[in-house]
RNA sequence: GGGUCUGUGGGGUAGCUUGGUCCAUCCUUCGGGGUUCGGGACUCCGAGACGCCAGUUCAAAUCUGGCCAGACCCA
């Protein structure tokens, strides 16, 4: 078997291979941009689902489930939104051999089901703050070219929705999904950038926007998720409202908080490298998988250890695999690689005799472990592992952006670039035009690296009010 | 929206220009047998494809048209 694409000079083609080896996705299901997850895949997306469920749980936010058609009415209520996504809707016109009256949208993402129902649910200033979020699949009607996970038309979605009592309430609500997304971030050991979308990228209906950016190589980022202020913009044509302390009816002020299966994407994207798909433990299917080495002549020593260590692996809260296939060992450990599984366990008849384990992690560090205490050793060295992941995804990172000072330095940009701007939008077209993708937008909080003080804007070169901008190859 | 190109077993490909030598090449995959087994094993047997519909022709994977699917480039 040959080895990847060079993942630096070919991409793409390294990322559709890695999934494909991996086997994350079947693509042949007969709709473009509709893959079928497989056991593995499904596995390390429920994994996923975990951590976000932990994630937006502990900040208080409750699940919820809305139905997957919208009737045309309620679609079409906030305009920016409608118009933002017309385009993009598969529409439900027929029930059996009937025309439907009103024709029903699949969901593109759920503002428009669920914010007839807020209404109703909202009475009061006491019903506030109201976070719910749910994790369902969502379709988009994509023209251009699919990939699995990045682009295609139904989306394993997460989505909060908040209602809050002001502007200040539903902005602080936008940071502590920040924080949320830390936490996330942190358990895949993936370094982003959150920045506010120029208003021309927002979403639509939006107030503002947050979006959290990867670097995936050269300039190209990868959008995993976003975070919204939508002010009154969707309250009012819902009527979402609350009576307040003084008997008032106000408009509630709302955000929102999306996420998507891009994060598995993201994941693959960041810490693969020329042998596959790299997992952090806390999404692997497989935490740790044992091949047993078997002679003809040791017997089945070998597979006896590895199936009791499993066992008892499983019983201290690890997932394990056992490949006790007929393939050879370098075949397995090949495999195992591609497929991104932090820790393997080597155990040949002399561990087994010693009560041993050779391991061998992911980034291809190895060590002897037992004999003794082998749950306790193999848990400390998937947390060594996953520390070492996170100081490469680091240190790749800091290697991942630089200042420009001119437009057309822009234009062979090998990493996400750094630019001052005037916050005029001309400009901001100048500058996106210059290294053929988009402005980023203003980070939240520091940047990635320290460029000093804002100098005159790259494009018309004005001194007055210019701050910096990440500028980038969206994927 | 405008243009260019592509469609061959489960995956990847050769063949197409110049129709016949193709009941279709090679790699991989899959099923079975044997020898193996500490970094992608070898060997034997077997399975599996010309996107769809028409047309031209003695003869179509190959030429023509339509359709469907996909990719790329430009706005």
């Amino acid at each position: 078997m040959a080895e990847l694409p060079d993942k630096a000079e070919h991409f793409i083609d390294w990322y559709l291979e890695a999934v494909e080896v991996a086997g994350l996705t079947d693509k042949r299901y007969p709709v473009k941009g509709m893959n079928v997850w497989t056991p593995y895949g499904f596995q390390a997306r429920r994994q996923l689902d975990g951590l976000l469920i932990r994630g937006i749980e502990a900040s208080g936010s409750r699940p919820v489930e809305f139905p997957t058609l919208i009737p045309q009415t309620e679609f079409q209520k906030e305009k920016e939104h409608v118009k933002g996504f017309d385009a993009q809707v598969y529409w439900v016109t027929k029930g059996g051999e009937t025309d439907l009256d009103i024709p029903l949208v699949l969901r593109p993402t759920s503002e428009t089901a669920m914010y007839p129902i807020f209404a109703l649910w909202i009475r009061s200033h006491k019903d506030l703050p109201f976070n719910v979020y749910q994790i369902v699949n969502t379709f988009r009607y994509e023209t251009k070219t699919t990939r699995p996970f990045f682009r295609i038309r139904e989306i394993h979605f997460f989505e909060e929705h908040t209602c809050q009592l002001t502007d200040e309430a539903a902005a602080a609500r936008c940071q502590e999904n920040l924080a949320t997304f830390q936490g996330i971030a942190e358990a895949l050991a993936l370094p982003y950038v959150a920045s506010r979308r120029p208003d021309w990228d927002k979403f639509p209906g939006a107030y503002y926007s947050i979006a959290l950016d990867l670097p995936v190589g050269g300039a190209r980022t990868l959008q995993v998720g976003t975070i919204h202020h939508y002010r009154e913009n969707f309250s009012r044509p819902y009527e979402i409202r609350y009576e307040d302390l003084a008997g008032e009816l106000r408009y509630v002020h709302q955000t929102t908080f999306g996420l998507s299966e891009r994060l598995l994407g993201a994941t693959v994207a960041f810490h693969g490298d020329r042998k596959g798909v790299v997992f952090p433990s806390s999404i692997a299917p497989y935490q740790v998988v044992i091949v047993p080495i078997v002679s003809q002549n040791s017997g089945p020593i070998s597979t006896d250890a590895a199936r009791t260590l499993a066992d008892r692996l499983r019983a201290a809260g690890v997932r394990v695999y056992v490949d006790d296939s007929e393939e050879r060992p370098g075949a397995k450990y090949y495999l195992w690689e591609s497929r991104g599984v932090p820790l393997r366990l080597e155990i040949g008849p002399r561990e087994a005799a010693e009560g041993t384990v050779t391991a061998v992690n992911r980034l291809g560090q190895k060590q002897r472990i037992g004999p003794g205490k082998l749950e306790d050793g193999i848990r400390q060295a998937l947390v060594e592992y996953d520390q070492a992941l996170a100081a490469q995804a680091r240190e790749s990172f800091q290697k991942a952006f630089s200042v420009a000072h001119r437009l057309e330095e822009l234009q062979d940009s090998t990493t996400v670039r750094i630019v001052s701007w005037c916050g005029n939008e001309a400009c901001g077209h100048q500058i996106e035009q210059a290294i053929d993708g988009a402005v980023l937008g203003t980070p939240e909080g520091p940047l990635p690296i320290d460029p000093g003080s804002p100098a005159e804007c790259i494009a018309c070169g004005k001194r007055e009010a210019t701050r910096w901008v990440l500028a980038g190859r969206p994927l």
